[in-house]
DNA sequence: TACGTCTGATTAATCGTTTAATCAGACGTA
DNA sequence: TACGTCTGATTAAACGATTAATCAGACGTA
């Protein structure tokens, strides 16, 4: 009743003021000349009104939707609300809207969600890819988020320096057999990760890809860490903290106690690491940081055309940027037990 | 090259084929009255193009934008993939775009959210509420998802019934005494979770507020379940898996067993239900109905905004649906264990 | 032949904003 | 007085689609 359901136009303003729609849109962006005092009345007049400039009016003028997308492998994905939030954060930071896109599913999904961004009229796009997925050429600017490795990459975690991080930090505190734990043969960034993990020389470790268990023992099949346990590993390294859970809480169960008898790692500090006992040693990445610069580089892209990269895809002719991860030391890694470490020294002697 | 990068115009089309726009339109959208064949000379010249309708001029024109708004409560709510997958599935299918607003933080930022969508030019807008707040009037449909006690509430989880099915679950294994852990007194969807629970007669229940003991014990405090173990309790049931991942892993961690010295019953499935040791029992919204039925009756209220209830707020005259949840039986729950049982009969007596 | 009807297509207005081009004065200066 | 300059505002043309109104023929019928 108060404001009408189509709120009042550019042009009701002019008119009950006495002045053209170009003054009064000057006037509310700033942009041309107009008086400070008749400005200051426009401005009042307004939102006196409620007035809410129509976007579509806008976008259709200036050839700009205010709108970019974002798509995501898979929105279920427990490490989503983190590069959600962070985006849309930023994004609004930049005046921009978050249009989401879900490619869950077939692989074609990616596409297809691109595609419908398109259509929507996107200025441009951040996608984080699916596994082992490249991004094909999209007509209008896109920022990738995967990890430093991907072609095409915009922006990432250094996932590599992550895997280090914990590497070094179970060796200072003593460790030296390391099982790792990795889901996805195929994931760019599990593979950094575990890279990273190995490159630290005091380590002897060894892979345990979990998709094979799964695969062996049904969706309910255990890691069967005991026998690994046995075989005088001290430490359980994984790559994301689902798995760091999976391991942490099948351990327990069985009577194994963390960290006194073996530590555990996560990945990416989900929201649960602090609150289970004992809390979860983890990695988290800056993602507030890589949306900034992911719109950043974004909105650049969008207002200066030339730095797409035309010879290649429309990926972004910019520099790669990799944002450092940070360790989070809880309480489920503490120095191996005393056994093991003499079992240890005495099979290298 | 191939395809400039601002793509042809209906206007390009029209002219190359030798028509008016009006007629490439209708041909593009069935609607006017065009014949089969030039309608399919249209068509292909179009995709041959590769012709991608301007949203601004569609938008302004129709005024619709065919983009509706997704608020949430707070993005890195571990439950919120689910949502957003499902309503952008659900938006999709009728059509619609899904533009994110996030209202973490301050209370006021649901308000603030909620204006950028309608900026933004939203047709209409699913909400999900902050806990006890309520939604204010908007400038748009808007179909509230929350629960059914909530006022204003559109579609949701039978949360109350859901608490039902925890607690008849845990009386029919033969539990009586249920301790219920609870987050937030604020929360509509928690207290009718817990209502359900207490709803069950044959079960004598106290509640355990997490709030109260975190600020006491500073957030690593734990739950100090130990002694309402002794005090008789032989079954935990929390209003969501992350306290129900908090209990299990504690009392795991001092020696209990799960379920055969207590049960744990969570609320959600979130995605790591499964793959924790014991695997958690808990409730599953079918979040793929409610947000189908959100977007249905939203979209209704967009094709006919008389369906807008027009004396109270601007949500909708629609019949409040409400969607059942199911019990998701895990390893987490078990028959009481024998000690207790005798310990409660001779109490009884 | 004249008239109504139906079909397939066109004309032209419109949605609401932005912005380049223009204009009317005022003012200072030569 | 005449001329350039500056300021504050206006004019009018887009932007790209949709759609009500109109029109030209073809056809059937009285």
């Amino acid at each position: 009743m108060t404001t009408s359901r189509s709120g009042p136009k550019l042009a009701k303003i002019a008119e009950t003021i006495g002045v053209s729609t170009a003054t009064v849109s000057n006037a509310l962006s700033g942009k041309g000349r107009v008086s400070d005092e008749l400005a200051a009345r426009i401005r009042r007049k307004a939102d006196e009104l409620g007035y809410v400039a129509s976007s579509a009016g806008r976008a259709l003028r200036t050839g700009r939707s205010g709108v970019i997308g974002l798509v995501l492998p898979d929105i279920a994905n427990p490490l989503f609300p983190q590069i959600a939030q962070a985006i849309e954060h930023a994004a609004t930071q930049a005046g921009y809207g978050v249009l989401i896109g879900d490619s869950r599913g077939e692989i074609g999904m990616q596409t297809e969600a691109i595609g419908r961004l398109v259509e929507r009229g996107v200025d441009g796009m951040v996608v984080v890819p699916r596994r082992g997925t490249r991004v094909i050429d999209i007509d209008c600017p896109v920022a990738v988020i995967d990890t430093p490795s991907t072609p095409g990459n915009t922006v990432s975690a250094d996932h590599f320096g992550g895997g280090e991080l914990v590497a070094r930090h179970l060796a200072a505190l003593g460790h030296r057999r390391v099982l790792l734990v990795g889901a996805n043969r195929e994931s760019n960034v599990q593979n950094d990760r575990l890279a990273g993990m190995r490159s630290v020389s005091e380590l002897r470790t060894e892979t345990l890809w979990l998709d094979e268990r799964w695969y062996e023992a049904g969706q309910g099949g255990t890691l069967s860490l005991a026998e690994k346990m046995r075989e005088g590993f001290t430490a359980i390294a994984t790559v994301s903290d689902m798995q760091a859970l999976r391991a942490l809480t099948e351990l327990q169960r069985n009577g194994w106690r963390i960290p006194e008898d073996v530590s555990v790692t996560g990945f990416d500090d989900l929201p649960w690491t602090s609150i289970i006992t004992p809390s979860l040693t983890s990695v988290r990445m800056d993602m507030a940081r890589i949306a900034g610069i992911a719109i950043e580089v974004l909105c650049a892209a969008i207002l200066d055309p030339a730095k797409i990269d035309q010879t290649d895809r429309k990926t972004l002719r910019a520099p790669i940027q990799t944002v450092a991860m940070t360790l989070v030391e809880r309480n489920s890694t503490a120095p191996p037990p005393i056994r093991d470490e003499t079992a240890f020294k005495g099979e290298l002697a």
